[in-house]
RNA sequence: UGCCCGAUGGUGUAACUGGCAACACGUCUGGUUUUGGUCCAGAAGAGUCUAGGUUCGAGCCCUAGUCGGGCAACCA
């Protein structure tokens, strides 16, 4: 099983690696650290399905650490919706720590930190201080408090912690180094005063220690091996050792930061300021909108763990920034319902179908399959009778033989049911159809094993018999935003990409009544449509169903009518438009594959093309790398037409073909001669 | 202007650490199918940002450049 060597991704390597070095397996821990500022979102999942992807593979700890160091900003309604999304999206975690229970330790090592000059207390503004970092390119200035005597430092601080002054009076800052390259050396700042109460330590404190202060201390603490981040800490690194070399013991071990690319997921945003903002300008419900990328968003929509997990491995783990496209996430969540949801049938957009053969009064309850992808996934029972619901969209009086739906004249199997043949339709005044009358073949039910039921033909509808039909209302969801990479865009706020059309709700749905007894969180395939889930807002006699995704559909395609928004426009106009000379150059690099006929063919159209080439497009590509051989023996070839088209010889040309000459592959040297 | 990252099909990742650029999604074609789903078979699409260099051999190593991102909160 371990026989194919498993690609590793760069932070595997890198605990490989210790592994192999000083570290031992036992001494493993990893941790996922969020604040409790918000809920966690689909850029969350990819952390902690790292962290505690690793703990499961290695068998190592897995801390959950709230990193509350901000009493301003952290809630304990958060501290609650955190766990309770890493719970469902099933991991485990070794013990719950808190930034917060380790204030005293913290603060014990700042009183050390003072005593071996290597903190002050400063006593300017923020404005002062920020001004004295001085800028990326020129080095900042001492504050006057620098080099205040330590037992001053002291002095303030106590005072700092026994709240005798007001919020902002002083800071505690570490003495690095003013001139560092790295702007966070530049005495960065440790402790701040806020007179506020914290959700855990209420108002024992009045001081409050920096982020990276406490967060790798607390690493250092809970003896966390690898502390990974995302990206933008890696400048911290620095900090984060500098602070670990003061208070280290060498017989414990040394945490050590890595730093991994977010993810960012194509037409919607992930920052916890941008969703917050959807939530307050109340652009969403909430924070579980379906329509948000948040954990519990997911899941209210019809997520399910396995796919979000699939995900995120999917997705891998790099250094570069990248935008995933939410076709994968769809595919992750298709994928794993196909196999598990129920599959029943909805109609969303009622039209009256009448079986005018069909007796009136009567009722059958027919079979029908729970899964076909599931071997035991049992059968339920549908009411049928003479009238029915079906998709507006399924009928059309009349369609070319592409239409595999129901028309006039022609038969099409109702899912479950008889094959029907279209008769006739009833208007309003204003034309629109009102009901739809058809024949049914009687000898054609399904599963009764006739030869009538197992004709073909070719297409099947879904159904909901009307005097059985519950009423449910069904929301379905778009992309939140228009644009892939709404945060993007330095000119644009990513406000104005809002998708107006994001939610559309239907007030009246008809279901069939096995759905009567779904429960919250039940999945289901509604047969054609997609998949569904029972939403929150249901009642007793109201259904309410979320759509998760739609079934993929191959014939939205086929459909010129929808002129939805491509994903990449921009790329797909200039693969429409390839010119002359960029068909040469692709057909130019598997020159030198070829060979007998193929050669000659590529050859011939090479030369063809080459008729509607300019020199000025021809001549740059003579510095092509001698490498690409295959480009080079195009641009001959082109150039060979040109040539004999009355293009002059000039230096530049001449070079390049002496340059022709002179190469070591035959084929091009051959073109060359041949000039 | 400084420092630090990164760059491989449309997208996201691989390439056993220098040896025929692979996988997944997406796209297209055909087959199966009582879901225009699933499943099955196949195809197209990348000389790995550019230019040099080292090497028998470079996506990988070196040099220079280009482009993209991050860094100057009493946020994390």
């Amino acid at each position: 099983m371990t026989e194919a060597p498993e690609s590793l991704n760069f932070i595997e390597q890198i605990i490989e690696d210790d592994l192999k070095n000083e570290l031992s397996t036992e001494q493993l821990r990893f941790r996922f650290p969020p604040e409790p500022n918000g809920y966690l979102h689909i850029g969350h999942a990819a952390s902690i399905c790292l962290n505690f992807g690793l703990g499961q593979k290695y068998n190592a700890p897995v801390n959950l650490r709230f990193d509350d160091t901000n009493p301003d900003k952290e809630e304990q309604e958060y501290v609650d919706a955190i766990k309770n999304d890493i719970e469902w999206l099933g991991f485990k975690w070794d013990t719950e720590c808190y930034s917060s229970d380790y204030f005293q330790q913290l603060y014990d090592w700042a009183i050390a930190l003072i005593k071996n000059d290597k903190a002050y207390a400063d006593g300017q503004s923020s404005e002062t201080i920020a001004e004295q970092k001085g800028t990326p390119t020129t080095p900042g200035v001492a504050s006057p408090h620098r080099n205040q005597s330590v037992e001053e430092n002291l002095e303030i601080f106590e005072k700092m912690k026994n709240g005798e002054f007001e919020a902002g009076r002083y800071v505690l800052r570490a003495k690095i180094d003013m001139a560092s390259p790295n702007m966070l050396m530049r005495d960065p700042l440790l402790y701040r005063i806020i007179n506020r109460a914290h959700h855990r330590t209420g108002s024992d404190w009045c001081i409050y220690p920096m982020y990276d202060w406490a967060h790798g201390e607390s690493d250092y603490i809970e003896q966390v091996s690898h502390s990974l981040c995302t990206l933008e800490f890696k400048s911290h690194r620095e900090l984060y050792d500098w602070f670990l070399d003061q208070i280290i013991d060498p017989e414990k071990l040394r945490p050590k930061q890595r730093e991994f690319a977010r993810r960012n997921l194509s037409y919607t945003v992930m920052s916890k300021r941008k969703l917050l903002e959807l939530v307050q300008s109340k652009t969403v419900t909430d924070w579980d909108d379906p329509r948000m990328p948040t954990i519990s968003g997911l899941r209210r929509r019809g997520y399910t763990p396995a796919s979000i997990r699939k995900f995120s491995d999917l997705s891998g783990i790099s250094k570069r920034d990248s935008v995933t496209d939410v076709s994968l996430l769809e595919f992750c969540i298709r994928e794993d319902l196909n196999k598990t949801a129920t599959r029943v049938m909805g109609v969303l957009d009622p039209v009256k179908l009448i079986i005018t053969n069909y007796p009136e009064g009567k009722v059958e309850m027919l079979t029908a399959e729970n899964n076909p992808e599931a071997e035991n996934a049992g059968t339920h029972e549908i009411p049928f009778s003479r009238e029915l619901y079906i998709e507006r969209e399924d009928f059309k009086e009349e369609a070319g033989n592409k239409f595999f739906r129901l028309t006039i004249g022609n038969e099409v199997r109702l899912k479950s049911a008889y094959i029907i043949k279209g008769e006739s339709v009833v208007q309003d005044t204003a034309g629109n159809i009102t009901e739809i009358r058809c024949t049914c073949d009687l000898e054609s039910r399904s599963g009764s094993g006739t030869e009538a039921s197992t004709r073909k033909v070719k297409g099947t509808l879904h159904w909901v018999s009307v005097q059985h039909a519950i009423k449910a209302e069904v929301r379905e969801y778009d992309r939140l935003f228009l644009d892939e990479a709404p945060d993007s865009h330095e000119d644009k706020d990513f406000m104005e990409f809002i998708n107006p059309d994001s939610l559309k709700i239907i007030k009246t749905a008809y279901v069939e009544p096995f759905l009567q007894e779904a429960k919250l969180g039940d999945k289901f395939q509604f047969q054609r449509l997609g998949y569904f889930t029972l939403d929150k807002d249901t009642s007793a006699d109201h259904l309410v169903f979320n759509k998760t995704v739609g079934l993929k559909d191959s014939w939205a395609k086929q459909k010129p009518e929808p002129a939805k928004q491509q994903s990449h426009p921009q790329n797909n106009q200039a693969q429409g438009q390839r010119s002359a000379i960029n068909e040469i150059q692709k057909i130019s690099k598997k020159y030198t594959n070829l060979s007998g006929a193929k050669l000659e063919a590529a050859r011939a159209d090479i030369a063809k093309l080459a008729e509607n080439v300019s020199y000025e497009e021809l001549e740059p590509l003579f510095n092509t790398a001698a490498k690409k051989v295959g480009t080079r023996i195009g641009v001959m070839i082109s150039l060979g037409v040109l040539l004999k088209n009355g293009l002059e010889r000039n230096a530049a040309i001449d070079a390049f073909i002496a340059a022709g000459l002179e190469d070591g592959n035959e084929l091009l040297v051959a073109e060359a001669k041949g000039m």
